[in-house]
DNA sequence: CAGGAATAGTCATATCATTGAGTACCCTTC
DNA sequence: GAAGGGTACTCAATGATATGACTATTCCTG
């Protein structure tokens, strides 16, 4: 019952396209959420049904016709019913972790690999979440925005997602190097 | 086909029952994987019939009886099969970040609320999470220790963890901070 | 001795998520 | 004109996860 919430959220900023939010939930928004097309073309049926959004269809000529969907009121209320029940922390569930926590059992020349890896593509998220911030705050510092721009949520999230990518980039820097000074790995 | 080799990489610290499991699984291990009793149950009893795991039944007299696991050769060769493939970073999926999100459109008063309530359990966690690394490096300092010891993969874990927890404090705090400063709540 | 917490599990179900394949059309490039 | 990529979406099958209820015994507290 929550990736519907996600997708109400995100139709907050305008009108969507079920292939739009694949992409936005692929990249951008991937800093709270993640979903698969199919999911969300499923949510979005369902959505539908429900009152919660409403779709029209755009004829489009030079490529396939499209549904846009907005969030209703019925679909801000029931936002504002989640966003008044506890939640509870989310599970972390992360592969490389258990790697890492079996480490020194198993060859960890794989295990480096990996870490080196990840710290690669977690410093380009950092990149990719500093263009997002630059493009949501345009030419006011964060200060300035985040205190009189009346739609701060995704420069919120957005912020959260860049500090975790920090994290994980240092920590997976840090514990590579750290596992090959132990044994060093050849090559 | 994860939480299988997150059990078996934590039945490398030493042979647990399945409501041991459980409980690591609720509370310290909660930095890499969690899981719910049910799960590992039934896991457990997946692992044992491939011949990962190996159980032996413990009879008690002041309790219910119990049957303790350990991870046999095969089981140690699945979790070096499962660190030499590459691993997908795992997808985030955060109501509190939703919420956040949508909190533009809503009344900031219960996503304040909840953002505090984290903060302070955040806050707890990382003190969990030193508690647990000063009992894993025992006197030594964490520099030698994570130059010397023969097991510190589960001290990496935690250490990740840790960080994450800190993050997550002061990304709280200041969202509600924030808010608070934006629209003042009564009270 | 009643009630509750701790130990040690099992069963059933419903929802969620993942994966793979498939349709259809247009545009651009080689 | 064939191949590849982008747009837009659908279907089906399987696997993972979440939720609630249930059994049994022992220990401790009031």
């Amino acid at each position: 019952m929550a990736l519907r919430h996600a997708v109400l959220a995100v139709l907050l900023d305008g009108e969507y396209s079920g292939y739009q939010l694949a992409k936005i939930f692929d990249v951008s928004c991937s800093n709270f959420w993640y979903a698969v097309p199919q999911q969300l073309y499923a949510e979005l049926t369902k959505l539908e049904r429900a009152g919660l959004i409403a779709g029209r269809q755009v004829i489009q000529h030079d490529r396939p016709n499209k549904r846009l969907f907005t969030v209703t009121p019925a679909g801000l209320a029931e936002l504002a019913a989640f966003a008044a029940v506890p939640s509870k922390p989310s599970s972390i569930r992360e592969d490389l972790l258990v790697m890492v926590q079996a480490v020194d059992r198993l060859d960890p020349a794989p295990v480096i690999a990996q870490l080196e890896e990840r710290a690669v593509i977690a410093a380009a998220k950092v990149e990719l979440f500093d263009r997002m911030l630059r493009q949501l705050r345009g030419d006011l510092t964060e200060e300035t925005f985040l205190r009189e721009s009346d739609r701060i949520g995704p420069y919120l999230t957005c912020l959260r997602g860049r500090r975790f990518e920090q994290e994980n980039r240092e920590w997976c820097e840090r514990v590579a190097a750290l596992l090959r000074a132990r044994a060093p790995v050849p090559g």
